[in-house]
DNA sequence: TATTATGTTATAATGATTCTAAAGAAGCTT
DNA sequence: AAGCTTCTTTAGAATCATTATAACATAATA
């Protein structure tokens, strides 16, 4: 991830906490999550210091906001293209490094300059499908995170691309 | 949709409203917008109702919920396969219904067992790119939509499906 | 039509996120 | 290395979407 000089931002030491916490992680950890590793190494550090230095990396493109997460947004210093799944059960979210041809047809895409995709994929985790979900968050036991319904992934639909 | 006595709810009118409303409506709307409608009808309605109505039906796979309005969280009675477009610019959301194979190689499965997806693209709609968006709702203005970086449309991943 | 389980309502509570205003620190400029 | 200016941090309040609560009302059913 490029050096907050480099893009405009003056270097403190919480960013660059921040900044080192990121780096290569690929839990795509909430806000709260930053904060409670971050503020480990600074004490004194407020959350808003962790939302106003994500919002200012994702204004320059150096972290993406992920909406997967029906809870709450997740970020991610991978900028590159790929795709997520999410399991259902507990909530982690793995990085899918594929590259699929998405083309939306002129009668489906209602007049839409399309820019851009993101694929999500609903799965089961390895420690879900075992455990019984004992270390799933409160509120996801509460209300369990749902796929959308019917996107099981062999129906088919209209057409393919 | 299936009536509300079919998946074991009482038939109330407020519901009825919220159905009838949400029928065949292709607009993705949020708990608020199905309120500004409902409640034209029934204007001691509680936004409560409307929730309360949404998690029923969801839980019930009535309808689905969409997480890719960062903003907040989009209905959708349409619950068979489909995806959808979000424009950038108003967050205007439009269905695609398009199959698209989409294998996930068991190196980057990472132990999940994959039970759907969903597809989302980033655009913007015809009236955006024309008018500048005077139509753009205040919170998208002050801080857009935007899509996740780098996720172009026709640049190469790792792989192809 | 009485009973009972459910649904509705107004309102309070919650949780994530954003805003505010004052105090502090970076990055120049000399 | 001191001063300036501007950006950043901070604590706390504010906001917004959403959920919970508890009293009241009503649909379903016998």
């Amino acid at each position: 991830m490029k050096r907050y000089r480099d893009i405009g931002l003056k270097l403190t030491p919480q960013r660059l906490a921040i900044l080192e916490y990121l780096e290569g992680n690929e839990t795509h950890p909430s806000a709260e999550d930053i904060y409670a590793e971050v503020s480990k190494k600074f004490p004194t550090m407020s959350l808003a210091t962790v939302y106003n230095t994500l919002e200012a990396l994702r204004q320059r493109g150096e972290v993406q906001e992920l909406t997967i997460d029906p809870y709450k947004k997740r970020f991610d210093p991978d900028t590159g293209p790929h795709h997520h799944i999410i399991c259902t059960g507990c909530g982690r979210i793995v990085d899918v490094h594929v590259y699929y041809e998405l083309n939306v047809p002129a009668d489906e895409r209602k007049d839409f300059e399309i820019s851009g995709n993101h694929v999500e994929f609903y799965g089961s985790c390895a420690r879900c499908r075992k455990s019984g979900g004992d270390d799933t968050p409160e509120q996801i036991k509460e209300r369990p995170l749902l796929q959308a319904a019917g996107r099981k992934s062999n129906e088919r639909e209209t057409r393919q691309s």
